[in-house]
DNA sequence: GCATATTAGTGTCCCTGTGACACTATGTCA
DNA sequence: TGACATAGTGTCACAGGGACACTAATATGC
């Protein structure tokens, strides 16, 4: 080639979401400089090519240290790029989509001033820099077409769980009920799960507790719960 | 931020498949300088921040240099990344897979002479440049996946076609044999194409031809095609 | 201890859409 | 005109989700 190309901007951000109480929940940062300063964004950064192998890894890295640990999931969404999304010219980013266990990062994020969880369904009433709120949509109904066919969701608990917990974490998804036989049939079908020695109380019978199965990679089912 | 970032090459390379003969095929070009020199390789480049409103347009606009077209389909396909996928250096790179019929490219393409469709099974015996080789693996198995729960294919036949036409691109996609009955019926459930008034001669009876609405979306059905 | 409420887990029927495959329809060609 | 080839239909079996009633086990109040 003999023309020479201005490398635009090139920023790798995340959208880490969690259920807490029945409600999605994504993770957002107050951005401290220009521009958008003070409004909420999504965490990210640029690559350090020193130190981060992929761009995998920057995510990663970005999200542990906003939140103390690295999320137990992490896929690409998509990349969105364009002249006009911000002001300081034509730049290129790179988002991913994550989940983490509420029950783990609770006692780290408080911690952290400047990371905040917000309801994705109260989004409206914040001041979001950039695009990042069309991303967090694009992710969420990502998350939502996945949590039809797959059982992406056990990401967003704990290594044990009862059939109950997914439940509401897979209704706070996709907003709709289901019916926890069919998801104790894909439980059983997917054969990712193992049934834990324990059982704990949840205010009537027992509940057994789920783990799974270590190194078990997620299955996708052949037909989507309806919606 | 207070430290300085290099920032590494970003490339947006693309996967262009057509169906021949039943048969799976790739767009390559040979590489004209190094590394890899002599070697086939995606079609690709660096966006153009004065012409490219974004990273569609430059994959769209790479396509269209080398077949003289637009692709009928064309979608992100995944960021591949690392400090040694290129010899010159930690490098990014955006890659897409698209789609075009065969009929419609087969006129343009023999004047190109650095470009030719190969074999997406015949790859064994061709020599790639970088990871190439790969990201084929991985567009071929994201369309074959599409496949099963989407009419995705259509866009690797011309404006007007027949259901074996389909049928046979399909076929040439998920390497197994399809039901005729069951596309019939997809094609009727979609509700995204129009019979057209015409019939076609194919040895025997007469085949209905279709087309696809004009500004109609995709659907996505809710029970994949058996494997 | 016993009834009742509460949540966990099971049994079973219906419904929908795919797989399989035989059957009918309509064209070509000898 | 009859053989053949491809297009299109009818229909049954099968699988898995939706719905929902039923059983199981635990807590609580009396």
């Amino acid at each position: 080639m003999s023309t020479e190309y201005t490398n635009p901007l090139f920023t790798v951000d995340s959208v880490l979401f969690t259920v807490k109480n029945g409600q999605l929940m994504v993770l957002l940062v107050k951005r401290a400089q220009a521009p958008f300063t003070g409004d909420w964004a999504l965490p990210g950064g640029f690559i350090d090519v020193q130190q981060d192998k992929n761009t995998d890894a920057t995510a990663s890295r970005k999200l542990e240290a906003k939140t103390g640990l690295k999320p137990a999931y992490l896929e690409q969404l998509q990349v969105i790029s364009g002249p006009d999304r911000d002001p300081r010219g034509f730049s290129v980013t790179l988002a991913y989509f994550a989940l983490v266990a509420w029950q783990d990062v609770s006692p780290q994020i408080s911690s952290v001033e400047s990371a905040s969880w917000i309801a994705v369904n109260d989004l409206k009433k914040t001041n979001l820099a950039f695009d990042h709120l069309q991303i967090i949509q694009m992710a969420k109904q990502r998350l939502q077409q996945k949590t039809l066919y797959s059982m992406t969701p056990v990401f967003c608990l704990p290594g044990q769980f009862t059939i109950a917990q997914l439940k509401t974490v897979i209704e706070a998804i996709i907003e709709k009920p289901i019916q926890r036989k069919s998801l104790m049939r894909r439980i059983e079908a997917s054969g990712i799960f193992e049934i834990s020695e324990e059982k704990i109380p949840s205010g009537g019978r027992m509940a057994q507790l789920y783990t799974l199965k270590p190194g078990a990679d997620l299955v996708n089912f052949e037909r989507n719960l309806s919606l």
